[in-house]
DNA sequence: ATTATCTATAGATCTATAGATAATGC
DNA sequence: ATTATCTATAGATCTATAGATAATGC
């Protein structure tokens, strides 16, 4: 039985089909790991419209045909990269949603991993997310998720609120966790560590309820994503 | 009913050089400014990087060539763009910190003249800030002038809390008032006439100066902006 | 046999330039 | 003469497919 993720670490994965030109993986995951890694530098500094197939197999370690076995265009590779960005922070907000706890810890919880988790992507991924080419219907898969997470943010602020929440009210607040990946782009240098919390922070200035806004609810925000016994979210992958 | 000055402005402008061959200039206000609006409509709608100068100039109702008569380069056409998007907000930042009112007048005046331009513009060009592409030296004079913008949101969040603002403090601000651009984007349809007033609002919120929120404020901001024997900022073109 | 790579290439672009052409201005 | 357009095209791409090749698996 192969273990993918130990035994990739040790190097001593098996080798099968025709061996690349030049050895070696880039990432050492593996060709289709390779690929998403390449494309994802390229499409967040280059752009996906100027990225050619070419430069994505070229950083990949591969020729430009082999990106073809792994993916069925280039749309497909965008298609990838952007989900498995907004899946970990939409599995976080659905796994919220299931919970008891008040509306303000939540929220301050979900903008903190949220956040986070843009804060901590070392590609910044997140910058695809303002690129026209996802206009297209072939990104449906995406828009879907990531409207559900929207709409998490949605019923968690009218929970901390008590009072119906504005479609100007929700994209404020989305606004405002997603800020991150624009900051980090303008940067171009590590942002503080601090950020994430700031973030949170300001959600709850955002929703009007600064006396929410305790070391309390911070404290079970993080108590609430961190406990390890609990079913979720658990790793994000 | 011919009136001298006006129609001589519009539509029975002289032509020079070869004519069209489909005649008739899309917006009446020549070439240049037809190429501007088609580059910008596709820009935006399919991103830059996939737009071709054959598309532009097919939306502009000239051969693809006759592009180059006007712009040296598509980064030309998207510089002219990005400029003619962040100069207004950049001239009345610049008008505003001339006058002496308070910092959290100002700020709230800015806040809702910036988002005010963004929400009006008819092609949602503020789309394209967030463009990889724009991240290339050609820009520079682009990112120069949003700098300095941003430097204005600083100081005026500085006189309204009296305290030193954090980078993280003013990308928060200045991503507040962007997200016009990101809202404006996913839902497609008119967004509400209110959301400028209402991202102004959330400014000083932000802030955390829900005390100095008043119709006051509003009113003095307002004032100061619209106020026609003022030097400035006048008519935004 | 299956898999993953390779080489080679068709066919469709795309940007920018060269140079001709058809107006107006002097 | 000047201007703004046009036609035509060079040269450089770029995406995706076809089919050969070099490994492992059975």
């Amino acid at each position: 039985m192969p273990r993918p993720g130990v035994d990739s670490l040790c190097e001593v994965t098996k080798t099968r089909g025709r061996p690349r030109r030049n050895p070696g993986s880039p990432t050492g995951l593996g060709s289709e790991q390779d690929i998403l890694h390449a494309a994802g530098e390229l499409f967040v500094t280059r752009g996906f419209g100027r990225t050619s197939t070419r430069a994505i197999a070229e950083g990949a370690g591969l020729q430009q045909a082999s990106v073809y076995h792994w993916f069925g265009s280039k749309d497909e590779i965008l298609l990838r990269l952007v989900l498995g960005t907004v899946l970990p922070s939409h599995r976080i907000a659905d796994w919220l949603l299931t919970t008891d706890a008040p509306g303000h810890v939540l929220l301050w919880a979900l903008a903190y991993a949220d956040a986070g988790l843009l804060h901590e992507d070392p590609q910044n991924l997140g910058v695809l997310y303002f690129d026209p080419e996802l206009d297209g219907d072939q990104f449906s898969e995406f828009h879907e998720v990531r409207d559900s997470l929207h709409e998490a943010y949605r019923v968690l602020l009218e929970r901390t609120t008590g009072e119906a929440a504005t479609d100007v009210d929700v994209a404020m607040l989305v606004g405002l966790v997603e800020n991150v990946i624009t900051y980090r782009r303008r940067t171009r240098s590590p942002i503080p560590d601090d950020t994430p919390a700031r973030v949170a922070d300001a959600t709850l200035t955002l929703a009007r309820v600064p006396e929410l806004l305790t070391d309390e609810t911070r404290a079970r925000g993080l108590e609430i994503l961190g406990d390890p016994d609990s079913p979720g979210p658990g790793s994000v992958g």
